[in-house]
DNA sequence: CGCTACTGCGTATGCTATACACATGTCGAG
DNA sequence: CTCGACATGTGTATAGCATACGCAGTAGCG
């Protein structure tokens, strides 16, 4: 998909009545743009319906089972009538992303600290990507612009608003947090995937991972992977370490907001050092 | 892809010989493993001619523009000769992968720290990604199992071999690097291609962005974004703060790599507190 | 020499998105 | 009130896809 050329104005329904927006039309539709022309006959459908089904099926098949024809079939009509509503099949997927991703949940107040905040932020997207992985499997074409990921982006950006980041960073950290999260939930859940189509569990797996790559490398050329095989400290049937630390997402996450804070410390010594800001060079 | 059952093991060329594994037909191809009986014609073609149209289609036209005819028109033989040098399409897929991926080129001896290996070895996965943009495509199904992905990964762990870090911190720190490199080129080639698509630069896109944003967005429902967008800061056009801190690849690699290096300093201050290992619980 | 495995290929199946033409229904203008 | 303009839902047609299957020809081993 997103590979013919221009998706040319949905017939009738998406009519192009803002124009000038240059938006995908789904995202059009989203925002509620696009009025209609009060002609013909009433319609039996509306897009909400539409995205509905299509998003059942994603979530219970995933998204190569979403087809126009198995969506309308949800619905109850042919094929080409969802073309009356929808503009395309990938107007459509960003219809299915936005209504999937909804509104966030209000989080903790602004002045339990953006620490606090942004944990809070990391842990509802995940949720939402462990409920709907598809959704990361929908090419990104744009930084966020549907209704859903705008109020979410206003949620983190309300936690950095009072950090003395610049404009610049609050946006580094915005995309450096919600690609670790779409990352992370992406990894685990291919391979969870994979490995229950295998008809295994998340440790049988990991176990046979090791087992596997041990046959494979050999210490000469792959003397690091060697010794991280004979450390022992793996195979992890949720060990110590795991019990310590959390879960590798967590890990992760403390590692890139201890790197904020970090940053967020220096860039307030150099302030107080009494350095005017940029005079550094 | 990666939606049927089984893909039933190829007809000739790709015979089960090692079998136990478990591995895709393509791994194991990839491996070297695999041998074939010398019976029959001698064969017209060979897998890395393959591979190689392969890539060549995906670098011109994306991972979309990969089709088993497409490719078998590239070396000139029927769509259904290429069957018998590969189970599936997602094999090829897998072999086009390891064959993109390549080897790591040697990068900086460990005395000069972990850190300044860790910075090169992601742009070394940086620079895989931006040339051949449509592995971030490819549905990652399993850890790093194929050769030159397995090279990556000794590469990047000789270098945190020597930190104290355990087993699971030193593959959490290298998922959380990978993951953050993919991510990252991910997004920007994504608006890239949709943005040259449309004909325009980066930066019209980011000026047409934040233009819309501020349409769409009003003062009252998304005060922070309000703010962010009055700050003056933004449409970037090469201002001071990119000079300063570098690109927003690397501002996400240094907070990352700086909280890295926190948990180290943190671990051996416990370390070195006299607490035996694990005699905290 | 002949058997057997292997080669490359043509055909057929069933899926996909979607362009287009059509009959039917409904509102608004005259 | 009437009629035309336009919207609706649908059926059909096209072009593309992966790949199962069968067939004819070839090379090496017994």
């Amino acid at each position: 998909m997103a590979e013919h050329e221009e998706g040319a104005e949905a017939a009738g329904a998406a009519e192009d009545t803002a124009g000038e927006t240059g938006l995908p039309a789904g995202v059009e539709t989203a925002w509620g743009l696009r009025v209609r022309a009060p002609r013909g006959p009433a319609r039996g459908l509306d897009v909400p319906r539409i995205v509905e089904a299509a998003i059942a099926v994603a979530d219970a098949e995933g998204l190569g089972a979403v087809s126009m024809g198995r969506v309308a079939k949800g619905v109850g009509v042919s094929t080409m009538a969802l073309y009356r509503y929808v503009a395309s099949k990938d107007d459509l997927l960003i219809l299915m992303e936005d209504a999937a991703v909804a509104s966030p949940s209000p989080g903790p107040p602004v002045e339990d600290g953006w620490r606090a905040g942004l944990e809070f932020w990391s842990q509802g997207i995940r949720a939402v990507y462990e409920q709907h992985p598809w959704i990361m499997r929908i090419p990104i074409s744009t930084p966020p612009l549907s209704p859903h990921s705008v109020e979410w982006m206003e949620l983190a950006l309300s936690y950095l608003a009072g950090t003395g980041l610049s404009a610049e960073e609050q946006l580094g950290v915005l995309t450096l947090l919600g690609g670790y999260v779409r990352q992370q939930v992406s990894l685990s859940t291919d391979i969870q995937a994979a490995a229950s189509a295998d008809g295994g569990t998340w440790e049988n797996v990991e176990r046979r991972y090791w087992t596997l790559l041990d046959k494979l490398t050999d210490r000469e050329r792959f003397p690091a992977i060697t010794a991280l095989l004979e450390s022992g400290e793996l195979g992890g049937q949720d060990g110590a370490e795991v019990e310590e630390e959390g879960t590798a997402f967590e890990f992760g996450l403390a590692r890139i907001l201890d790197g904020v804070e970090l940053h967020m410390a220096r860039r307030g010594e150099r302030e107080a050092e009494g350095e005017g800001p940029g005079a550094s060079s």
